[in-house]
This record gives C-alpha cells, sequence and structure tokens, in this order.
RNA sequence: UGGGGCGUGGCCAAGCGGCAAGGCACGGGAUUUUGGUUCCCGCACUCGCAGGUUCGAAUCCUGCCGCCCCAGCCA
C-alpha cells in the first residue's frame, strides 16, 4: 500500500521555510531536529495526529531527528496514564522517536539554573503580588499595564527567595518569579510574564522533589533550545507568545551557552478542524462523560484510539494529513475527504466477504432439496494475487431487504416479481412470488434459478443490469456489527452558539445489528484486520472487543451509493 | 479605541509581477458479475472590497471591510 515513508515531496510553507534554511546553511553543520510536545493531560485527536505526521515526516525527509518530548509542567493536570496512551497513539502512528524520549521534568534543575542566572542579569524577580493583583497589574488589551512594586528588588534578595520557593518554605500561590521585560507591551505576553509558580502538588515522575514548576512559555522555548531543536511547530495561538520564545532562547543562549544546543524558532501553522465533528478537549471530555460515547477510543470520537478502533489506518491519516495540506489559514477539511483517503486504500487491500446487514429470506424453488455448491469468487477484483474463495450455495439464502422491491422504479435494477438478478458468483434467479405475514410484511421471496447462468460458465446469454450480494443460509456465520455514521447533524457543531452542542448530536451516529449472516470464511478471520462486505462498505474486525463469543465488525466507511444518491434527489 | 494573525471556486490549497496547479465534493458520459472501482469530460474572465503603480497585478503600494486569537500563578 501506499504508506508513507517520509521520503515524498511537501509541498507546504514550512517545508520550503526549512529547505530555505538548509540552502542558506542556516542551520550550519546541524540537522533538522523537530519534536512533539504533547501535555500527558488527555487524549490525542486528529489535529494532534497531523502535528506529529508534519513533524516527524519533516524530519525524516531531511535526514534529520525527530524527539517525543512531554510537556509536564504542570503537576495538576497529568498523569501516568496520558503519557501511556499518547505514546501508544504516537508508536501506532508510526512516528519513531528512537531513543529520544524525553520530559521537560527531566530538566528542571537546568531550568532551575537558567533562572538563577536570570535573576543574577537583573532580568527577572520575584514578586509577591497576588493572583488578582497581577492580573489587575497587568492592565487590560488597550491600557498598559503597571510596574509591581517587587519590580526592583535587588538581585540577592530575589535569589534568597527563589531559593527558598524552592524550598518549601512559602504557600502555593503566595509568590511567583517572574521576567521584567515590559509592562507597557501591546503585546500581553510580554507585560513581565510569571516563569515559576509555586505549586505544591506532587508530580507524576518528579514526585515531591519539586514545588515550584516553570511555566510553559519559559519551558518550552528552552527545552527546545537545549535539546537542539532547530524548528519548533505550533499551533497559530502561540503567534503572540513568538517574542516570549525569543527572548527565552536569547536570554539562554547569552546567560548559559552551555545549556542550549540550538538557537530554535518557532514557526506557527493552523490547527485543524473537521466537518460533523468537535475537537476541543473540553467538549470531548464531555461527550465521554456524559456518556454520549462509550469512551475515549469510542468509533466516533475523532481522537487517533477512536480512529483505530473505527479502522482507519495510519497510512489514511498520513494521506490525509498531506491531501489537506499545511498553511495559516483557519480552515475546516471536509470528512468526506477523510473518508476518501481510506477507501481508496481499502480498495486496493480489503479482502471482500458477503454479509447481509438487513436480510429477508428467499427460498429457490427449484433448487435440488439438500444441495449445497461451493462457488468461487474473487478475493479483490483485480487483484490476481489476492486469488479466490469458495463461497457455499444452496436453496435458502439471505438477500438485502433493499436489494428486492415490490413496487419499483423504472431505473432499479436489482429484484422485483418477475425480474432477474444475478448473485453475485452464483446464479441468475428471478422472483416468483412475494409472501407476506398478517401485517403485510414481506417475510420471504419464493424464486427460481437458471442452471445455465452459472457464474463464469453462462450459457444462456442472458444480460441483467443488477448483481446482489447473498448468504446462504444453511452456512451463514453469524456476527455483530456497529454502523457509524457522523456523530453530528451538522457541517460545524462548535459553531451552534445559542444551543448546547449536544443538541445537534446524530441519534443515529451507531446503529447496532446484533444478528448479521456472513458468509463462513468470516470466522477464519483474524481480529484486527478488515474487509469489504460487499457492497455495503469497508469493515474492521474490533480486537477490543475480540472476547465477546460473537466477532464483532465496526463499519470503517460505507461504499460510495450512486443509487442512494439519485434517490434521494428525487 | 491595544497587539497579533488570516482572507484564492462548496471544502482544503498551490501561486510571490506575465495573464488562476492539484485534491476532495459536485455534474455529465463510458466500462463494470460490487448502482463500488477505473476511465474520460465539465466545474473561479477571477483571487474580500476600492483606488493606485505598471505594457502587464491574485501577486507591489494605499485605504477600507470581514473573520480568528490574546487580559491563566493552563499548555
Amino acid at each position: 500500500m501506499a504508506e508513507k515513508t517520509g521520503t515524498e515531496v511537501m509541498t507546504n510553507f514550512i517545508y520550503s521555510m526549512i529547505k530555505e534554511d538548509l540552502e542558506k546553511g542556516v542551520l550550519g553543520d546541524k540537522r533538522v531536529h523537530t519534536r512533539f510536545p504533547p501535555e500527558p493531560n488527555g487524549y490525542l485527536h486528529i489535529g494532534h495526529a497531523r502535528a506529529i505526521i508534519l513533524n516527524y515526516r519533516l524530519a525524516k525527509i531531511f535526514n534529520g531527528k525527530f524527539n517525543l518530548r512531554f510537556d509536564d509542567t504542570n503537576p495538576i493536570k497529568e498523569e501516568q496514564e496520558f503519557v501511556d496512551s499518547i505514546m501508544e497513539d504516537i508508536r501506532w502512528l508510526g512516528a519513531d522517536w528512537e531513543d529520544r524520549l524525553f520530559f521537560s521534568s527531566d530538566y528542571f534543575e537546568v531550568k532551575y539554573e537558567f533562572a538563577i542566572r536570570l535573576i543574577h542579569a537583573g532580568r527577572a524577580y520575584v514578586c509577591d503580588l497576588s493572583q488578582e493583583e497581577i492580573r489587575e497589574y497587568r492592565g487590560t488589551l488597550t491600557e498598559p499595564g503597571k510596574e509591581s512594586p517587587y519590580r526592583n528588588r535587588i538581585v540577592d534578595e530575589n535569589l534568597d527567595l527563589f531559593e527558598r520557593m524552592r524550598k518549601g518554605e512559602f504557600e502555593t500561590g503566595s509568590r511567583v518569579l517572574r521576567a521584567k521585560i515590559d509592562m507597557a507591551s501591546g503585546n500581553l505576553n510580554m507585560r513581565d510574564p510569571v516563569l515559576y509558580r509555586i505549586l505544591h502538588t506532587t508530580h507524576h515522575r518528579t514526585g515531591d522533589k519539586w514545588c515550584i514548576y516553570p511555566m510553559y512559555d519559559f519551558d518550552h522555548p528552552f527545552s527546545d533550545a537545549h535539546e537542539g531543536i532547530t524548528h519548533s511547530l505550533c499551533s497559530i495561538e502561540y503567534t503572540d507568545h513568538r517574542p516570549l520564545y525569543d527572548w527565552i532562547v536569547d536570554n539562554a543562549l547569552e546567560l548559559y551557552p552551555e545549556a542550549v544546543k540550538f538557537r530554535s524558532r518557532q514557526t506557527e501553522f493552523a490547527r485543524l478542524n473537521l466537518t460533523y465533528t468537535v475537537m476541543s478537549k473540553r467538549k470531548l471530555r464531555r461527550l465521554v462523560e456524559e456518556k454520549f460515547v462509550e469512551g475515549w477510543d469510542d468509533p466516533r470520537m475523532p481522537t487517533i484510539a477512536g480512529m483505530r478502533r473505527r479502522g482507519f489506518t495510519p497510512a489514511s491519516i498520513a494521506d490525509f494529513q498531506e491531501r489537506v495540506g499545511v498553511s495559516r489559514a483557519d480552515s475546516t477539511a471536509d470528512l468526506a475527504l477523510r473518508e476518501h483517503c481510506i477507501r481508496q486504500e481499502l480498495e486496493a487491500s480489503a479482502p471482500r466477504l458477503m454479509a447481509v446487514l438487513d436480510p429477508i429470506k428467499v427460498v429457490i424453488t427449484n433448487w435440488p432439496a439438500g444441495k449445497t455448491e461451493l462457488v468461487e469468487t474473487e478475493n479483490i477484483p483485480g487483484d490476481e494475487n489476492a486469488g479466490t474463495r469458495k463461497v457455499p450455495f444452496s436453496g435458502v439464502i439471505y438477500i438485502e431487504r433493499g436489494d428486492f422491491m415490490e413496487d419499483p422504479p423504472k431505473k432499479f435494477f436489482r429484484l422485483a416479481p418477475a425480474r432477474e438478478v444475478r448473485l453475485k458468483g452464483a446464479y441468475i434467479i428471478q422472483c416468483d412470488d412475494v409472501i407476506k405475514d398478517a401485517e403485510g410484511n414481506i417475510i420471504e421471496l419464493r424464486c427460481s434459478y437458471d442452471p445455465r447462468t452459472k457464474s463464469g460458465a453462462d450459457t444462456s446469454g442472458k444480460k441483467v443490469k443488477g448483481v446482489i450480494h447473498w448468504v446462504s443460509a444453511e452456512h451463514a456465520a453469524w456476527i455483530k456489527v456497529n454502523l457509524y455514521d457522523n456523530l453530528f447533524t451538522i457541517e460545524n457543531p462548535e459553531e451552534e452558539r445559542d444551543l448546547d452542542f449536544t443538541n445537534n448530536i446524530n441519534p443515529q451516529s451507531l446503529v447496532v445489528c446484533e444478528n448479521i449472516p456472513a458468509e463462513p470464511a468470516v470466522v477464519e478471520a483474524t481480529p484486527g484486520s478488515r474487509f469489504q462486505f460487499l457492497r455495503k462498505g469497508y469493515f474492521y474486525y474490533d480486537p477490543a472487543a475480540a472476547s465477546v463469543s460473537k466477532p464483532v465488525f465496526n463499519r470503517v466507511v460505507p461504499l460510495k451509493d450512486s443509487w442512494a444518491k439519485a434517490k434521494q434527489k428525487s
């Protein structure tokens, strides 16, 4: 399959920028070095997948390196559980950090030293203002802030106080370390940003060793420079933070050069939105907590874990990301593009199987009693190497209810009274009789088959337009099938401001079919494998549900259906 | 009323002064034992708007308009 090896050419502005840096020799003898910096406080979604793939592929293309670094500077929100799930997701996507798994907390000691040097240089100070006071002093969007009364503390006092902050002499929230920059800046991030806060909280890795923790704006640029990251990619809302990023890196370079491997630079790109889904962590959490879905890995979720369980492949997600592209403009990618990517891959790689999702019984009246015939059919049409398989055919079969119409419109090519249709790989049958129950529901079809029309050896000269799938009742294997559809009924559920977004949840987003007849070959399938259920869509044998008595298949995506579309229009 | 970012077809997105790539979606046709796939063909006289510079502008200049982000001791 078209697996992304990372060697193809990219055509986005970040790729161009790096190429130019290389040509101009900006990197010296250093190789391109990127990183993915998740905070271990939740599950990764398709937007993160985009960042992971971008960073990883960029490193690959330029023969550089890719780090995984957890941004674990806030012990209140972070947990080991998320570290594990994030690593699993990234590994699954195929992004390999080799031996470069880092944690921001690995560098707490060096960062502390850097803070000391900032204080020595008179560029950072301990501030005793309360949280509310700091906010007041910061000013507003349109008015400048005013300087903290502690701003001009002497170096020795700052040093002493900061050391005692580390020792745990002060309460949580009582003091902070701030950078001394510019309280009048139009950019609020430059109004003496907080560098360290006191948090008497156990950290998932450093335990109780620290009670002061660095802020993102201090930590991130330094960690990048310290690891030798050349290109620090992040999302667009950090654009405002870039001057501060540069301030930190420049100061590190000046005051603590031995701790800096490279003068890293930040480049921002737009986050990804998807139609018919929500992406904010808060909303995803609500979906899980309020049980609108079954968990973070529910196949309807845009999480990496959810897509994995739905049956998407890493290659299809990488393909999707590549096709969407990268830019700085706000954008919402069409879900149809993601569907296109997985269909394209599975069309060529998924073996076909027959299963009837909405069965109706068909009795073939002229079939010899008790006879079973094995008919042969291709596993993947057009791919000789995929071979063929034998499917048992007999006198009682199931077909889709929707493949029969009692009173069909002119263009209906399937089964109808006195009309003929081909059973895929088997014979042409004609419908002779329609059996109904007391309420008038069709419960059975009586058909006759034409022995001359055996698939591949047809001597009848008949031409039928319709070919439908079927399953022999006597030989059927019974499976459970989950049919998934968009979680929301409107294109942009994020934008709905008057109504709670959960009001737009699609009540049909999951349709469970408990008892579905499938051709017997399905029992030989391995959990984790993917099939096309002929004419119905691509399905994934859910390994997470493998312990259940019956195999469970999740529909990744239905096949395109131009008949249904035409019907809808009329 | 401060600072930053963005505006190219329904959705993405190339383009960076020489006369609008590509993908998805959509519409039409051919092939087809999946109404799938594949294959043709069509789909922006126009680049948020208005001026200007130029032989020539989506690309340069000026002025508007619209949308997004920022006042966490979150990341």
